[in-house]
DNA sequence: GATGTAATAT
DNA sequence: AATATTACAT
């Protein structure tokens, strides 16, 4: 029962809300596209990178060797770009800006600006994105095909050379593999799903983000070495720089970000490229459970290759972002392939 | 400095 | 598991 209304005070802690209801005032103060007005980033990439990924790469075409890809007249007409994945579980994300605050207010601190320190999220190699990466190397060939320019041709902004490096080391290795058990049988290519499933056995142990790969044919010649590419077949690369229609404000950005742990981490987010989008419906899988999946029905134009039909890669992205909680850098998907 | 590769870390 | 990071050789 009450005890006494005078005692009030004795139990004022008690009324206090619980620690989960409770919402950093920083959250509130900045938000997170505000942030990005400012282009606060970290600047652990190289200078190439950060040019290439603070400039808009329009008709940029930072590509001097290697066979200009012609630009394709995508019908897609974009309808709205934000078939965004995870787009702020926000919470205390913006602790970046109270310790910037507080650091200035506190006397610097050591000058160590939450900025420098913010550590970009794991990108996540989206089947779109991977698709954009194969059909970069398709186009440079293999000799050209290197980290660098690789990264520049797909021209997706805020991806460092680090993150295609990484992904190109993976992907070697798949297709060294894919080499060794199929010769005809297309078990690289197509992707008939059957190629890999059976696992491993014939060379070494490796397999690990074969979905991935599997998602986006493989050209020929990336198995055959020794076929110079005989001009451009595939490839339809959009130079995003067509699509970029910029109207109102910021239209939604293509990156998410998610925090999970109040470390010293502090969020990256910003306009991620979106390629051009080939038109394509094959593709027009509901990415995302959340609600806020992204369709986009557009219309093929012509299958280059084969491509049998590819499994939907639909992978919860909650298995990208749903581990411990770490924060992922998606580069939304615009729908083609 | 950029790259390739293996090993290792997160 | 999927990426990132590091170490070392090129």
């Amino acid at each position: 029962m009450r005890e006494d209304d005078s005692n009030w005070f004795a139990r004022w802690e008690e009324e206090l809300p619980p620690p989960d209801e409770l919402m950093p005032i920083t959250q509130t103060l900045i938000t997170p596209d505000l942030a990005l007005a400012f282009d606060i980033r970290n600047p652990t990439n190289s200078s190439a990178a950060a040019a290439s990924n603070s400039l808009h790469q329009n008709q940029n075409q930072p590509v001097p060797p290697p066979p200009p890809p012609p630009p394709l007249p995508t019908s897609s007409g974009l309808p709205s770009p934000n078939g965004n994945p995870s787009l702020a579980t926000s919470q205390h994300n913006s602790s970046e800006f109270a310790a910037d605050s507080s650091a200035e207010l506190g006397s610097g601190t050591g000058g160590d600006e939450p900025a420098r320190t913010l550590k970009r999220p794991r990108l996540v190699w989206t089947p779109q994105l991977h698709k954009r990466f194969v059909d970069a190397v398709a186009h440079l060939g293999i000799k050209n095909a290197v980290p660098k320019t690789i990264m520049q041709l797909m021209s997706v902004d805020g991806l460092t050379r680090e993150n295609v490096a990484s992904h190109l080391q993976k992907y070697r290795l798949y297709l060294k593999r894919m080499q060794g058990l199929s010769s005809g049988g297309g078990g690289g290519g197509g992707g008939s799903g059957g190629g890999l499933s059976g696992g491993s056995s014939t060379v070494g142990v490796d397999a690990a983000t074969d979905h991935l790969f599997a998602s986006s044919p493989v050209p020929a010649h990336f198995l055959h070495p020794g076929r110079p590419p005989n001009s451009d077949h595939f490839l339809p690369f959009v130079p995003v720089s067509a699509l970029q229609h910029h109207h109102h404000q910021q239209m939604a950005v293509a990156a998410a970000a998610a925090v999970a742990h109040p470390q010293l981490q502090g969020q990256y987010h910003r306009q991620l490229g979106h390629f051009g989008s080939p038109p394509n419906g094959q593709f027009d899988h509901p990415f995302l459970s959340r609600p806020a999946a992204q369709q986009q029905a557009v219309h093929r134009m012509g299958p280059p290759v084969h491509n049998a039909a590819v499994p939907g890669y639909v992978e919860d992205l909650e298995s990208a972002n749903g581990n411990g909680g770490r924060k992922v850098l998606t580069l939304f998907p615009t729908g083609d392939d």
